[in-house]
DNA sequence: TTACTTTTTAACAGAATTGTTAAAATACTA
DNA sequence: TAGTATTTTAACAATTCTGTTAAAAAGTAA
């Protein structure tokens, strides 16, 4: 097997396969939209990956294998102070969601829940470093200590990842093209950053 | 025909499908399901309703008469104070989209964006009374005005809509049940009320 | 050129799904 | 009870989609 061609078209297959099951979800995804997109046909499509299920699960995996390691970043460079902390992670979060689909995950752990759990075993204790960093900053008094912890990351990960995934809606409503809403949002991951610097500030009074 | 048992008939279907298409999408539900779902057999199914599709528009078409309403609140009760709209707004909105599945809309505009022209067209004027309203809010020095009203709709859109929608999720991450997640958003309306309103009060210096 | 690998072509089997139909069964109403 | 409307049963046609196969074609490297 030549592996340079070979690698080349498995990649092919998987950049197509990816925006379709992202498109379409994995019901209406159909193997002849993914081998038209790689430019291939059908037949070598079922060369490569056997079935349309593991092609699937290939590209469901890749797609949490890049997302979960953004969720264990809290414990890292704890000499930052919070404030820049947390503008990081904002930029760097809404900058990750551009080019990786949340609704995809979304979409398919609602179709099949098995999926969130058997593929993030690996990950799971590591999902609670956000409270344990936060509540930490409220013992500290760098933070204010009335809001919990968890709605405080249930915040956060809402104002990243909703503007993104809710572009055509927010763009209709907004009565601005897609086009515009892009350039609209190049200015929001700063906006909010700020913004929730402000609202979380411990308040001396 | 008999008004009352069709009607009875029509409705076990219709929130059979609802929820079956709200959970699979267009193009993971069934016909089969619904049927079972509705308690029926499948060739009554398409008694009621010709087709899949048919059926389908109509599900979604109700979704979208029951959602935009909802949208268009901003210039009622104009004596009203902002803060009192504001937290109204959000309780409203989170209540409604408990039992209203935003991701059922998103996912299938996704899938086919003229959903959203084809069926909103007359809607579409009273979109923007929230960002008139917001810049009122301004102009009366009621609210800062160093944040474009157009973040402020995203940001309590994605406030409102992404805690629910992504509920699973945020269960599995923050290690509580959905249960448990449940129960920590019954005290998420009045939080974000009150948040925002802090952040968006004019600040006098 | 030769040997080998990759890709295409074209055909097909099998399964799932939608939608239709006719006749029988059941439920309702006058 | 008789007549009407609703619902079920069971079978079927048509279509779409997945996955397989064998043989031919094209590309690559020695």
């Amino acid at each position: 097997m030549n592996t340079e061609t070979s690698i080349s078209t498995e990649e092919a297959i998987l950049m197509a396969a990816r925006k379709v099951f992202e498109l379409k979800g994995f019901d209406g995804a159909r193997m002849q939209e993914i081998s038209d997109r790689a430019r291939i046909n059908r037949a070598l499509l079922h060369y490569y990956f056997r079935t349309k299920e593991k092609m699937f699960e290939r590209i469901f995996d890749e797609a949490l294998e890049r997302f979960m390691p953004l969720l264990s970043t809290w414990d890292q460079d704890l000499e930052e102070c919070w404030e820049w902390k947390l503008k990081r992670f904002i930029i760097t979060f809404i900058t990750f969601l551009k080019t990786n689909s949340m609704l995809f995950l979304l979409r398919e752990i609602i179709r099949k829940p098995e999926l969130l759990v058997s593929k993030t075993e690996k990950h799971r204790k590591k999902l609670n470093k956000f409270v344990l960093y936060f509540d930490r900053l409220k013992q500290e008094r760098l933070i204010r200590s009335d809001v919990d912890s968890r709605y405080i990351y249930v915040i956060i990960h809402s104002l990243c990842s909703f503007p993104l995934m809710n572009g055509i809606v927010f763009s209709y409503s907004l009565r601005i093209s897609p086009k515009e809403y892009d350039e609209l949002m190049t200015g929001y991951p700063e906006i909010i950053s700020d913004l929730l610097i402000q609202l979380l500030k411990y308040q001396k009074n």
